[in-house]
Order: C-alpha cells, then sequence, then structure tokens
DNA sequence: GAACTATTTGGTTATATTGCCAAATAACCA
DNA sequence: TGGTTATTTGGCAATATAACCAAATAGTTC
C-alpha cells in the first residue's frame, strides 16, 4: 500500500530543500531587498566565492532567482518573493519552541 | 566582513530543513487533514516504521508536529497549520519553472 | 594579444542524511 | 507472568552535502 504521490512530494521537496541551508536563506533575504552581485554577497558572507557560487546555483536550479550578467559581473535576484511570507511562520515556530 | 547574522539563519534552517524530504512533506499534508498514528502513516507511505518514526522524531524536534500517546498508538498532529500556505507558493515556483 | 577582475567548475575531504534490520521499550490482554 | 501489538532506538552501509583550494572560463581594458 502506498498512498503516497511520490512525485508531487519530491518536486516540493527539491525547492524547499533548496532554501535549507542559513547561507541559502540570507541569501534570500538580501536578495528581496535588491539585487546583488556575486562578489557583494560574497563580502556580506564571509565564505570563500565559490561557496557563495555554489550556493546561488542551487537557488537558480530550483526556480528561486534569476541572475543577469552585466560585464563582469552577475548579478542575481529573488524571482518568487513570495517565499518571504513563509518566514514569519518559521519565526512563530521558533517561538513555540520556548 | 560577515554581514550576516548567522544564529538567525540556522535556527530558520532547523525548521525548513525539517520540511525538505518528500516524506516528510506527505506527513504535513495529511496530519493537516486530521491526527494519524504512526501505524497509518507507516500503511501510507510503505516505508519500514522505523523510518517513518524517524521522520516524525524530525518533525517534532523542529517543533512541526506533536505527539499525543493514546494507549499503544502514538498520534502526531500537526502543532503550525500556517507552513501549509507555503505550498500554495511552492508550487507556483514549480510552475515556473516550465 | 596580455593582464586583470568576476565568476564558475573540478576535485578532495569531512560531515550529515537516509533507509533498512534487529533489538529494546511500552502498553495492553489473557 | 507471558504473549501480542505499536513505537522507538542503535547500528550499519550507501548516498548526498558543504567547504575549501586550484584551475578554467568570460568579459574588460590596455
Amino acid at each position: 500500500m502506498n498512498a503516497m504521490n511520490k512525485p508531487k512530494y519530491e518536486s516540493r521537496a527539491a525547492v524547499i530543500k533548496a532554501m535549507a541551508h542559513p547561507t541559502r536563506l540570507f541569501i534570500i533575504d538580501e536578495l528581496s531587498k535588491k539585487e546583488r552581485c556575486v562578489c557583494e554577497l560574497t563580502e556580506m558572507i564571509g565564505d570563500d566565492v565559490s561557496t557563495v557560487s555554489k550556493h546561488l546555483t542551487v537557488l537558480k536550479q530550483a526556480g528561486l532567482v534569476e541572475m543577469d550578467k552585466r560585464g563582469l559581473k552577475v548579478f542575481y535576484s529573488l524571482k518568487t518573493p513570495c517565499i518571504l511570507n513563509f518566514f514569519g511562520c518559521v519565526e512563530s515556530v521558533l517561538k513555540s519552541q520556548l
């Protein structure tokens, strides 16, 4: 017996998994204010550029951000602002923990 | 330079990570309809009971579900229904992928 | 074309997650 | 007490993730 529609939950999980990292949540928060190039995000985060670049790739693959190359720089922006509504709920989960 | 408030994003990521698995998303969906015992969820999912039990532990630790032991059975229920609002946004991300 | 800057890709290592089986625990019933 | 059912826990193997460094790529400028 398997009442679970796997593909449906697998595709949802892929999107949510892409958000499930502190650095990527920070990036989402930051991009909700304005677009940013990789160099700016790297400066703010303090990790190696290659690490930040890989996080951005994960977010892009999930369809959460999009990129725009202008000259040497690549600017990333938030594609789906509705995910921001979610953070309020996450905060309430955290508060209910205490 | 590190402009990222790490603890804030780490605690948020912990909650989101708990959701980031197809089986756990299914459980959340199911519990949004009504409480369920481990045996019912296991039957629907089709994995080993121990696997389902561990998924439930992850959700409980994150503060997303709560349990109520009655006799031999343990009933789990959704503690924070606001996370359901999020799935609509996830679906729109998936649609924008095509 | 050479030098420079910004970003991505490849490779390696360390750590975390998942799923199964077997064994332990807990509550019920005869 | 002994047997049965429901759930959790421990342990193991397979796989996935994350971070760093080094090297490759792409676009600019001289």
